[in-house]
Formats: C-alpha cells, structure tokens, sequence
DNA sequence: CTCCATATGTTGGCGAGCTTGACACGACTG
DNA sequence: CAGTCGTGTCAAGCTCGCCAACATATGGAG
C-alpha cells in the first residue's frame, strides 16, 4: 500500500489548465453579455493567451462552444452521479432521483436560463440542439458508465441506450418543460423503468 | 458590480502549476524514503518533466529544498493566521492561540516528525535551520501582514520584529519540545506579550 | 448598392521553454 | 584505485504559444 497516487504528469495538467482557463474565460463573459456578444478574441485576452492559441486548442467556434457546453453540462452530470449512487437497490428510484435533481438543477442555472431566453439570435440554441452531438454523446457516456458500475448485472448495450435516450429526454424537458421537475421526473420514470427492470433481470 | 474577478492569466497559472507539481512529487516520494534519498532525477520524473526543467525553475536542490519548506511552512501559516483573526480583540490571546495551534499541528504532521527523527544523515535538517533563511523570512513576512491588518495603529517595524521572534521560536520550539504546546504557548505569550502591548498602546 | 467595420479562420516567422544527450565534478563503495 | 551515482552545466533540437498579416464572410451606414 501508500504506493503514489500517480501524480498527474506536468504537461497534462498544463494542457488541462489551458483548456479550463479559456472555458473559464468564457463563463465569465456570458455572465455580462450573450454568447453572440463574446467574441473569441475577447475569451483570448481573458484567458491570458493569444487568440491563435485558442484556435489551436479547439479549431473552431463552434467546437469551443461544444467543448463549452460539455463542461457545463458535467458539473450537472455529478449532481446526478450522486443521486445514481444513493440508490443503486431501487433502480426505479434511482432514475426518478437522477431526473429529478437534474431538472431541478438546471431550471435554477443562469447558463441555462441564458439558453432559454435566447430567441434566436444570440447564437448560443444550436450547440444544445443541433449542434449538440458531443454533449449528448458525452453525457450519455458517462451516465452508462456509471449504471454499469452499479448494475454490472445489465447488459452493456441495454445501458447505454438507456443512457442516451435519457440524456436526450433530459435535455428536451430542461428546454421546454411540460410541468414541475418531480412531475416530469415520475412521468419518464414510468415509462423506462419497465425496460431498466427488464434489462437488470434478465441474467444473460 | 459584477466585474470580472480578474481571473490569472494562463501563462502565469503554468508556472504555478510547474512548481507546485514538482514541489508535490517531492512531498509524494518523501512519504516513502528520506531526503537525502530522493535524487531530483526522481523528483522531475515523477512530475512528467525534464531535470533540467527542475534545476531552471529552482536553481539548486538546496534552493527547491528551501522552496519546499517555504511551501509546507505555509500551511502552517494558515491555521496560525485564522488563530489570529479569531482573536483580534485580544492581543495576548491571539498570540497565544496562534503559537498552540502551530506547536499542535507540527507536533502530529509526518514531514516534522521526519525531520525530527532526522540523526543528521538524512540531510533535511538544515533546511530548516542553517538553509532556514527563506522560511523564516517568508513566514516572518506574513505574520507581519496579519499582524499589521489586525492591529494597524501598531508601528510596522515593531510588528516585524516581533514576527520574526515568534517565528524563530516557533521553529525553535516545534524542533525541541520543552513541554505540551499549550504550556509553551503560554509561556513564550507572557515574554512576548507585554512588547506587543506597548506597541499597540504607543500610538503615533 | 457600395463602403467600412468587425469577427472568423489561416498562414509564416519568431522567441521562450522543455527535452535530449553529453560531460565535468565530487562523494561514496568495493 | 576504479566504478558508481547524484549534482550541476552546456549545446542543439523541437514543441508551443506569440505576433503580424491576410483572406473571407457578415452586417450596418451612407
């Protein structure tokens, strides 16, 4: 035992800085003016770097606004994590409190609020719909990973496509809800906890 | 309202990062094998870098020695600073409380009692003694910060004289116990505290 | 519609910093 | 005494971020 943590290399961690100094950057500045309004040289100042730099890191605008919303969306994606964990004996209750929390989460979060008022114009909608294959892909991801750990029992496949189906209804209903988080929670609960059930009973 | 909280630039947070994660391998290896036995060649390896990356940065293995002393010494400093602010309202119990808590905390930290065990072979005495000059002047200095916010109607130089007696009796004590912290807090506060006094008392 | 301003994306040249490999020096060991 | 190991230094090479400049939309003002 008391073996190294295995430190985290250097040059990794400067990489990793880099890419949250300039994500960084870019919160900051929604905070005063919208997405549209935050011009790349300005996240590029911000950040301390040049505006090349920023290029070099993420190639585009759009992929940095992708990149922007993936580690957005991961700070939500740990609420739920833990609401996962808490109940791995109650699958059902799992999913409903996963749900829950994030609904509830993200109706509370000014990112998001910014994303709902935006009528178009503001440039930011694209990158949660359209333009959203890494965050869904991402979030699905890692929510599958983390009912495998808990529910080895589940065939890999049945999880993920219960990952990404509820990745996708969890973005739907936190852009236009049809009524309160525990409500819609309970709703999608019922209709996907059969096939959780199903998926963790059938022992291959 | 709401400015930016001026975050720090990317080049300098780098740095940052560089130091701390050399200094943190050095601490990871010490946790296993003495001073002496940890080369730099060690140290850079763990921390994903070059040698000479290590010796650019710190000069010497005597100067990043001092800079990782300088760096733990600061933890210390933490809690002996929040003791202080605690007791802003009483002089003498503020320097009593400080000294406690820094006899306390280095009496049970693993890296002081390394040094203590330390028969003179294992080379990281004189860091701390000899080669201390960094360290206690870092820490004199920012006692002398806390001191001086806290009681501002105290002469500047008094304050520093007295910051750096408090600190070498600190080491001096942490080094060779005469008996319980309490008990030498107590003590060295009775010496001490009449000085103290007066320099608040003697407005200019 | 034209002209100007602004922001995105790209390119080439430049400098700083990290790396590799080698070597001199001193201390410790067989 | 030779061999080994760690410190400290040097030169050359390369990566990476920086700077300056440019081409290309896009949008607004006259």
């Amino acid at each position: 035992m008391a073996s190294a943590p295995d430190r985290t290399p250097y040059p990794i961690a400067a990489r990793l800085l880099l890419r949250d100094t300039l994500l960084d950057a870019m919160r900051d500045a929604l905070a005063q003016r919208p997405w549209a309004e935050v011009t790349m040289a300005d996240v590029a100042r911000a950040a301390g770097v040049s505006r090349q730099t920023l290029y070099k890191e993420f190639g585009t605008r759009d992929a940095f606004g992708q990149a922007f919303v993936v580690r957005e969306g991961a700070r939500f994606l740990d609420a739920v994590e833990q609401a996962v964990r808490a109940h791995l004996d109650d699958p059902h209750t799992a999913l409903e409190a996963a749900f829950d929390v994030f609904l509830t989460a993200a109706a509370e979060d000014p990112l998001v609020r910014m994303v709902l008022r935006d009528d178009g114009t503001e440039g930011m909608l694209p990158l949660v719909t359209t333009q959203s294959q890494p965050l869904v892909a991402g979030a699905a991801q890692r929510l599958a990973s983390v009912m495998h750990d808990g529910w080895p029992q589940a065939a890999l496949a049945d999880v993920e496509l219960l990952a990404e189906c509820l990745v996708r209804l969890a973005i739907s209903y936190a852009m236009l809800p049809t009524g309160p988080a525990n409500m819609t929670a309970h709703s999608v609960t019922t209709l996907l906890g059969p096939y959780l059930e199903q998926a963790l009973g059938e022992q291959r």
